[in-house]
DNA sequence: AGCTATTTCTACGCTCTGTAGAACTCGTTC
DNA sequence: GAACGAGTTCTACAGAGCGTAGAAATAGCT
């Protein structure tokens, strides 16, 4: 029930911003792109088994090169982080006051909005 | 700039519950009261050490047993962790449209008046 | 049945955290 | 001022999580 490392969170990035699932493959030459030095098959294949594990990416093993997807959205994952955040608060007001203390007009302006629209 | 172990946090539980600087002696009866074995006064002094260099706690050397006292409080620092999440998003309106989707109906009404605060 | 692409198993080193003994320090006592 | 004791710092180790990947197993194709 951690959280993600930082292998852990690019293989999510990757995807994240694909949104239809993807091979082991993909991922590598995605990661690849980015960094220097490109990463050894299995060790994709391993962190996207822990990462099945953990409950963050579903897998289908129907074709051959198994097919990896997230199991939750980018922005319904944070979502989800912050809520766990909030969940260990004894006063949740006090803290939501704190967070909405901080964030910018606009974004202010936002959540207004969100929060008329019901 | 990672985040808090289990010890960790039920450390800095006890200094944000007594809003006072307090001596390890102190936090190591408290978390005794909370648990069958008590930590050797070591474990304690470590720990706040370690609090200390990340920012997360204040020490005074002036008395000789030290004081420790919490940088942020409880609340601030929970904020922050929610900011912290809502940060390492490329889409952060979306994040707040998942994120207040989820609140409850008094907490929404609770943020409205928030936001309407100005 | 054997070759090749893919997956699973096993493993190792590193960092973080819980845990605490050993060693050191500083104010107080004889 | 030498010894003592409360308190602090140093050093250490074990367990977990993660990055990393070779070795071994598997499964489809020829």
């Amino acid at each position: 029930m951690p959280g993600l490392g930082d292998l852990e969170r690019s293989v999510m990035d990757v995807l994240w911003d694909s949104h239809e699932a993807r091979s082991a493959y993909d991922v590598q030459n995605a990661l690849a792109a980015d960094s220097e030095r490109p990463l050894a098959a299995t060790t994709v294949l391993t962190v996207l088994s822990r990462l099945e594990k953990k409950g963050f990416v579903r897998r289908e093993r129907v074709e051959r090169p198994h097919r990896y997807s997230a199991v939750a959205s980018r922005e319904d994952h944070m979502a989800e982080l912050m809520h766990e955040v909030l969940g260990g608060a004894d006063d949740r007001q006090a803290v939501l006051a704190r967070f909405v203390g901080q964030v910018s007009p606009a974004e202010a302006e936002a959540l207004r909005k969100l929060l008329s629209a019901n």
